[in-house]
Parts: C-alpha cells; structure tokens; sequence
DNA sequence: AGATTAGGGTACGGTGCGTACCGTATAGGG
DNA sequence: CCCTATACGGTACGCACCGTACCCTAATCT
C-alpha cells in the first residue's frame, strides 16, 4: 500500500483538497469530513492543525490564488484608476472573489480571523499601488501634491466593497465602476487643491 | 390555563421573543428552539409563518428597532456630516447594530434575503437624508450644486460601511469619522465645481 | 352543534462540528 | 538495531441545530 504520509507531505494534502473544495463549492460547502476524506485521511489529523473550520478556510485560501497585483499606467488618471476597479471587479466576482467573500462573512464578527483573511487577500499592496498611481498623476501635473492620502487612495476599492455588500452576487456593472471614478474620485482629487 | 392565542397575537409573541433572543445572544444564538420555548410555543407555530431561521431573523429586526431617522441642521454642512455619521456609528455600533451585521452576515450570498434587510435596515431613508442635506448646503451657498448627486451622497455612508467590514466589532474611532467627512467628502463636494 | 382551521407536544431525520479512543506505522534515539 | 515516543488512520460519539411529520386538542366559523 502507498506509504503513510506524514508531516508536510500530509499538510500540503489537506490544504489542497481543502482548496478545492472552496473553488467546487465555496465556504459553506467546505466541510471537514469532505476535506479529510478527499485528502485520504482523518479529521484528526486536520484538527491537530488548525483549530478550527474558518481557520483552514483561510489557510486553503491563500493555497487558491497567487493574486499579482494589478499596476496600470495607461497615461491618465481616470484610465489607471478604471482599470484598477475593472481588475477588482474581476477578481472580486469570479469563483474565486465568491469564495473570499463568503470566508469574509464567515470571520465577519472574529477581528482575528479578518485580519488573516485582509492579510491573505493582498488588500495592504492595493492600497500602495492606488497611491502610486496618485504619485504619478501629481507627477504628470494631473493632480495637486495634496491628493496623494492614504483615505483617498483607499476610497475606490471601498466603494467597490461597499457595493459588492450590498448587492448579492453578481458582478458589479461597469457604468457604476465608471460613476465610481467619474463622479467621485476625480473630483474628490480636483478638490484638494 | 390561559386561552390558547391565535393569529396575530400569537405571531406578536414569536416576533417579540426572537427579537429578545436577537438582543440577548445575537443572530446566530437566535435559535428556533429557544425562540418557540421563549414564545411559549413551538416551532411548528414559527415555520407556518416564516419559512426559515433567516426569515425570522429580519423580521424580527425590524421588531427591534423603531429607527428614528436623524436629520440634523447644525447650520454648516460639515457639521451635518458630521452628525450623520456620529448617529450612524452609534447606531451599527450598539449590540442593535452587532446584530444588523451578523444579519448581513448571513444573508450575504442570497440577494432577496440582503434586499429585505437592507428594506429594514433604514438605508434608503438615510439616502434621501444625506440628499436633503447636500440640498440644504447649496441654499445656503456652501456648495455648488452639481454635488447634489447621489453617488456623492452615499459615499461617507458607504466609507464607514466599509470601515466596519475591514475592522472587527468595535466602533469606529471618531477621527476616522472626521477623516472621512474633512479628507473625503467635503474635498469631493468642493471639486464638483 | 359540527366542521374546519390553527396551536401544542413531541419525536425524528439529517447534517455538521469538534472530541475521544484505540490500533498501527514511522521516525528518531539509545 | 531494537525500542519508544509521536503522529496517522479508522471509527464512533456527543452535541447542537434546522426543518418536518404526526397526532391530539382548542378555538373559530357557518
């Protein structure tokens, strides 16, 4: 019989089958006996190390997506920060997104478990890269030096959340992507002047 | 021993016993056991009115708060912002709105359950409040009125929405209310010109 | 009054999490 | 090279909860 695995040969097993039972069927779908019987053992040996359901969600997650991060320069302003949201929008409504939402609403009331979940969905290098893109838009003359901020860098992409909250799944439409950038973030950038 | 009830006292009863429970242990310790045991009857009573736990839930909700709308008139609009957000933040951040969040929670990928309880939740009345005030600002001059624009209305609710889905439970510090109000909207009403 | 409707009591099937127990293979040390 | 500690496999279990099925009884309607 195939030898007993062991250590990080099992480890990585489980976090596989784990992964694909979140791309198959999402976070709820996820249980503990499907995971363990698809990666050919024991809840045992799942439990010895993760404590508990969310916290191997999340560690599979991160085995999910390789998430490289998005860096336009199209010229403008208004296109770099568009293709910014389209990337988003993307991500955040294939398979995947639907997988890291539905882990957000699971870890929604553990401030510990959001923080993973944040920490693994490389939203820290998004907020850098919409503020590099304001630094070449004060750069081009295209902006005061004062719109380069941490809040207003991070004010599309919690829009774009904020819409995904409220709506259920679908994507969100690309007209309200362009109001996004259109009627607030261009002129919230004009005025800081 | 005391008539059995009927019909809409009876239903009043459940209501007022999930919205108890709701208060007591939040929504996913409201279970339909305790709620039935609270009520004083059973679940049988419960599933002829509402066809599941979440249904209940938001119905319940809406038993729990009467939801006086704000509207405050500080004379600046600023000031008004300002306000608005304070009440919001006070609001989401009492055990009443735990128990809003827990319930968006777990309505988050069933688009019709999200549309009732954002119904409930008061955010359409909040939409227009915002609007009157951007309306009020332009009366008196403060802004130019092409900031009369719902998108730029909802923006600091959907920024403090935002806050609360990136954070855990606790409430939003006051300088990040003032951020938002001083770094975001008021730059953004301003570049509408 | 007789028939219909709705509650009360209770039990059950199903699912899923997390734990316990016990035998066995593997790694690592004497 | 054996021997022991450790980790895995298999399995069963306790527990909690949702939602449903019966059967009996009280209230309401005609």
């Amino acid at each position: 019989m195939g030898a007993r695995r062991r250590g990080e040969e099992l480890e990585r097993a489980i976090l596989h089958a784990a992964a694909e039972e979140l791309r198959e069927s999402g976070y709820p779908g996820m249980t503990m006996d499907r995971v363990a019987a698809r990666a050919g053992t024991n809840k045992n040996a799942i439990y010895r190390r993760w404590p508990h359901r969310a916290a191997l969600g999340i560690a599979a997650y991160r085995h999910l997506s390789d998430a490289t991060m998005p860096n336009p320069d199209t010229g403008t302003l208004r296109g770099d920060a568009l293709e910014m949201l389209r990337q988003a929008n993307a991500t955040w409504s294939s398979p995947h997104g639907a997988v890291l939402r539905s882990l957000l609403a699971a870890a929604a009331d553990d401030p510990a478990l959001l923080d993973l979940v944040r920490e693994r969905s490389g939203a820290d290098t998004m907020d850098r890269a919409w503020l590099t893109m304001l630094e070449r838009a004060v750069a081009r003359g295209e902006a005061p030096p004062t719109a380069v901020h941490p809040r207003v860098a991070a004010t599309p992409m919690m829009l774009l959340r904020a819409e995904y909250a409220m709506r259920g799944i679908p994507s969100v439409p690309d007209d309200v992507l362009i109001e996004i950038v259109e009627e607030v973030f261009l002129p919230l950038v004009r005025g800081r002047g």
